[in-house]
DNA sequence: TTTATTTTTTAGGTTTGTCTAAATTTTTAT
DNA sequence: ATAAAAATTTAGACAAACCTAAAAAATAAA
């Protein structure tokens, strides 16, 4: 089944929101694909005849399992490309967004899978997402926030939970990126800061809202 | 100035069928693009009002100036991408023409200087059809048909004019493709065909329509 | 130079994906 | 429990890109 630009667009929409609600509503949608309920709900009537939809009117609706499969091709088609942006053509890692948006939507399975072994089949995005396999299956990262994670052990980066240009700014301002080697020297219990040393610079503290959105796994 | 992948497709057909040919035809158009001359004239009137065309009624059309650019600027993207294909991917240099149709119209200008970068600034795609740098400028590549070429000169093939499947595969069957290096050892005046040597092969001989068809640069 | 043929354009529809405004259903608040 | 508010859907339009069938213009043939 091949699907329109637009269709798969509101597929990955319906599927990235499934991940915090489980049953998705029209208007939550149409402001994550910046449209109007109106339009949410004309394509929801299609994705439900092409049978990816589980939805009743006036209750809202989720992703059926076919959905959910090609959701999760769409997902891994957008990291792979992210990741080709970022390692191979040397994109910021929060530059590659509007971009992965279109080459997604090529769905060429050769080209992907070519792609997928030109980059060495690698298990997450540049912000540390995993990379569904060809069949959907998503690699168990065992991460925890920084705000969860034990003080002297040490950790490694592995995702990002809030993207924002802010975010993504303070991160660079302490030299953070997925990937980077670091320990919990100190945690405060009266706000929930943190105390965190990288190798070879000053340890500093950041506040527990950032500690919470700095996933890591363990060494 | 930004374009829809209608108006780019019919720009780029344009542009190919113009090469030929001066000026072009509503019914060549319409051929080249798989559509019906009436869709053609509705295309024809919304590029004349963005300025891309001279186009009179009933008498054919040109690009001008911008929309040559425009073309120029697509065909680049095309090309490069076909070398990132082969190159990179590992696809066969005749299976990536679909691909990289869609592949062109993704129109990051930030994407392009970087893909250009990566691909260490290639002069030609893997079919030896030159890609244009930024400002649309074409790289000339003297080149010559094996049907002219001297005797007894080294020379290495540079690209193919015709590139149905059937050449490509008798290509395939004598190893020849873009950079193979051979010299012709004897031309028969009386078909036109003629002798050629590819190092460590046997010498073989190619029939007048095929040695029109291989374009080679002197060495 | 008329007539016939071919090419091109116009007129009027269709589909996809969007919109606004109005109607309907659900939820919330009194 | 009922009225007010919010969320959702329907109805009816619109633009882009395509189509068919008919009309108009250009070209070729008698």
């Amino acid at each position: 089944m091949n699907f329109s630009i637009s269709e798969e667009n509101y597929i990955k929409s319906i599927y990235h929101l499934q991940q915090q609600t489980d049953t998705v509503t029209t208007n939550s949608l149409a402001n994550e694909l910046q449209t109007r309920p109106a339009s949410v709900t004309d394509m929801l009537k299609k994705l439900q005849v092409k049978n990816l939809l589980e939805y009743e009117k006036y209750k809202g609706f989720r992703l059926n399992a076919t959905g959910n499969k090609v959701a999760l091709n769409i997902v891994r088609r957008h990291r792979l490309w992210e990741y080709f942006l970022v390692t191979k053509l040397g994109f910021e890692w929060d530059k590659v967004h509007a971009i992965a948006e279109e080459l997604e939507h090529i769905s060429s399975k050769d080209l992907i899978q070519k792609l997928d072994n030109f980059l060495n089949y690698p298990q997450t995005d540049p912000h540390g997402d995993p990379i569904p396999d060809v069949h959907g299956k998503i690699p168990v990262i065992r991460q925890v926030s920084i705000a969860e994670v034990p003080v002297k052990k040490n950790v490694t980066v592995s995702s990002v939970g809030n993207q924002s240009p802010e975010m993504l700014e303070l991160l660079d301002h302490y030299h953070i990126g997925i990937g980077t080697s670091l320990k919990v020297t100190m945690r405060f219990s009266f706000d929930g800061s943190v105390e965190i040393k990288v190798l070879k610079q000053a340890a500093c503290i950041i506040s527990e809202q950032v500690a919470k959105n700095i996933f890591v796994y363990h060494d």
